[in-house]
Parts: structure tokens; C-alpha cells; sequence
DNA sequence: CGCGCCACTGAGCAAGCGCTTAGGGCCCGT
DNA sequence: ACGGGCCCTAAGCGCTTGCTCAGTGGCGCG
């Protein structure tokens, strides 16, 4: 990704949907369910922060359940792909693992709102568009799975539950949506950083 | 704490309310908030659970959001004493961390229910109520944090970012109860273990 | 026995919820 | 000029919510 993708990216996340006025419906959206919770944001309150009615969500969207499918699929598939690239990326298993934490720790940092929002409002979503979601999440967690089972198998890392190491990371990840502010003393560069080296630790990479 | 004790806790962790109708009541609530959330229940699904009618509620507990208050207030008194008890033992940082690591996690795992309640909810109090809670989190916080940076004074640990680390730290064991499941692969006691040993890896502790 | 007490219920209120509907303005090709 | 389609709004529907209140049943005590 070139400075230039990356500082649009920035400027505008949801740049992939379309018209606008859906665009400004799920940046609202996205912002209140991290405020205050699915279930204690209005539809009214949604409408309001894009500017509109409350009907003119509705030609947009079937449900307010739909907001969050739609905001959840792209997060997590922005996760996923973050993932991806870190995972099959040249390298050791040191160097792979240490990319995977920084720029999924630094992502969830960075995008602390909306990571919040799909990975604690989850279980406000409809049985079928949850599992769809869950479907992501497993396949996230493969990724890091196969990474840190590489590094144990050639040596590089010593870790006895592979499994579990790997729910623990990620967990440790996850998390950061939850404390991270933008008004804290931490750049988001800084906590995935921090985190990738709390992380090697964990796996006992680099004696 | 004694065999006996710990047994009746396990099958009462909310003994110390009174009378038998409100401890029903906070039960009821513990179980439906961690559910569904706080906004999704309805204080007829509490007092359903609870075998009463969705009156009944109200004679013991001012509003649905005290409810909560109280469910908050004893579990972080609980998770505060946890971390008392470890931080205040003998023996070097080392054996304090483990211990402080290993039954603070393993207690997120057991009391997942409550734990999730708890840590995942917050938002839902009133603001006065929320400053209370927080500074009981504080205190923890700061109980945890002063025995890495002990560690880290006599050299035991290894640590750059003192504050960064304990937050790290804090929020892996706090978010076992997002993932943990009495039906998963996992006892609360091989949480609390495996944590601890990944938490001395992080702080650079002699393996 | 009879009286007061109080935990509890049945019924229901005002407010707010997600969502629908009828209709209006604006831009388009022709 | 004008008809059709697309966005959008004002109004409001049916329902659920947190919470209230008058009344009731059963218990302890004199």
C-alpha cells in the first residue's frame, strides 16, 4: 500500500461504499454503536449524525441489524486481510509473527471505534450474519495459528499450546480496541510495536 | 481461604447479599446482562428469571441501573481483593506476579458470567457510579503495576514501558471472560497457569 | 384472635423504540 | 415541456420499555 492509498484510506475507511449517503449512514453509525452500544443507539440517533430523517436510513438499509452486518463484514475482512499480508509475507517466522502483531495491534489501535464495534457488538447480530462474521474471525485465527505452529516446529519459538498462545495473542490484540484513546499517550505505531516485542516474548522467540 | 470456603463461594458468589429475594434478583441480572448486555434486557426477563413479577424488582432495587451498580461494585471488590492477596504474599516479584497473574485470570475464567458483567458493561453506569467503579480499577491497576516495576527495580524483570506492560497485562486476563467457556477445552485453573507463564515471558522474567 | 406490616402481584402509564407509508422535490432523457 | 425514477421527509403505527400504584395474602406479635 503507497503513502497515498494509505493516507485516503485514512481520511475515509469506508471509501468502499456507495452513494454517500450510505457512506455517511455507517460512518454515523459505526461512531454511536462505539459510543454507546448496539442496543442503546437509536435509529433516530444514527439518522441524525448523517444528517437525515429517520425514514432515509431505511432506503439504505433493511434494518439497523444490517447497519452492523455491513460495518462488522468490513472490519473483519480488513482484519483478515491485514492478517494475510503478514502471514504471507517473506521470512522467518520471527519476522512474520513480529509484522502480524504490529500491524493487527496498530490497526485496532488506530481504528479503535470501529474495531470496537466488531468485536464487542458481535452478538447483537442475527444468527446467520454471526456465523457469516464468525467464518472471518476463524479463518484470522488460522493464519496467526499456522504462523506461531511455524516458528514452533523450526525452533525458533518454544511454546507448549499452540492453541492457546494463539488465542491469548489475539485476544491481546482484540483488547486494545477496548482501552485505546486517541487523547492517551500512545501513538498507534507505538502499541503495535510494544506489542509485537510482548508478543515474541510470549513465544519465546530470540533467546 | 479454605477448601470449605471456597466451595461455598463457588456455589454462592453473591452470598453476601440479602434478603434471599435481592441475591435472586442479582443472579437473575448477572445472567441475562451477560448474555444479552445490559440495554438488550428487560427488567421482565430479570425478574422472569428470578421467579417474580417484574414489580418485585423495584422493591428491592431503586432502578435496572443499580442493579448493575451493585453486580459491578462486589465483583470489582472481589477482583481488587484478588490482587490484594497476591501483591501483598510473600516471596520476590517473580512468585508475586505468578500468583497475582494465575488467580486473577483463573477468577475472569471461573466467574466468566459475572466477569463479563463487569468489565464489558461499564459504559452502562451513571456517571458517578462509573467514577466509583474506576477507582477500584485504579487501585488494582496500581497493585499490579508496582510489582512489575519491583521486577523490574531489583532486575528480576526486564521491562521498558512500566505502565504499558501492566496495561497489557491487566487486559489479557480481563479479556478471558469475552472468550472463556465452561465448554471449551479449558479449565479455569489451566487458564490461570498457562497465563502466568506467558505474563513472566513478557516481563522478561528467568524462564 | 385480630391487627399491622411488608413483600409481592396485576394492571397499566407515559415515553421511546424500530420501522412504514404517503407524498414531495429534483434531476434525467426525450 | 414533461414524465419517471430516485432520495428524501413528515407523520405516525404498533409495540415494548422502565417504572408505578392500588390492592392482596400471609406472617409475627400482642
Amino acid at each position: 500500500m503507497g503513502a497515498a492509498e494509505q493516507a485516503a484510506e485514512e481520511r475515509d475507511e469506508w471509501a468502499g461504499v456507495t452513494p454517500d449517503a450510505a457512506r455517511r449512514l455507517v460512518s454515523a453509525a459505526v461512531r454511536a454503536f462505539a459510543e454507546r452500544g448496539y442496543h442503546a443507539t437509536t435509529t433516530r440517533d444514527i439518522a441524525g449524525r448523517a444528517g437525515m430523517s429517520p425514514a432515509a436510513l431505511y432506503i439504505h438499509y433493511k434494518t439497523k441489524e444490517e447497519l452492523l452486518y455491513r460495518i462488522s463484514g468490513i472490519g473483519h475482512e480488513k482484519a483478515l486481510r491485514i492478517m494475510e499480508a503478514a502471514a504471507g509475507a517473506e521470512g522467518g517466522p520471527t519476522e512474520r509473527l513480529r509484522d502480524a502483531v504490529r500491524t493487527f495491534a496498530r490497526w485496532h489501535a488506530e481504528h479503535h471505534t470501529t474495531a470496537r464495534v466488531i468485536q464487542y457488538e458481535l452478538q447483537a447480530l442475527g444468527a446467520e450474519h454471526y456465523a457469516e462474521i464468525a467464518g472471518l474471525r476463524r479463518r484470522t485465527d488460522r493464519l496467526l495459528r499456522q504462523i506461531i505452529q511455524d516458528g514452533t516446529d523450526s525452533g525458533e519459538f518454544s511454546v507448549d499450546d499452540v492453541p492457546g498462545t494463539t488465542l491469548a495473542v489475539l485476544s491481546l490484540c482484540v483488547d486494545v480496541a477496548r482501552w485505546f484513546s486517541a487523547e492517551g499517550p500512545r501513538t498507534p505505531d507505538e502499541v503495535g510495536a510494544r506489542y509485537a516485542d510482548l508478543v515474541l516474548r510470549m513465544v519465546g522467540a530470540r533467546p
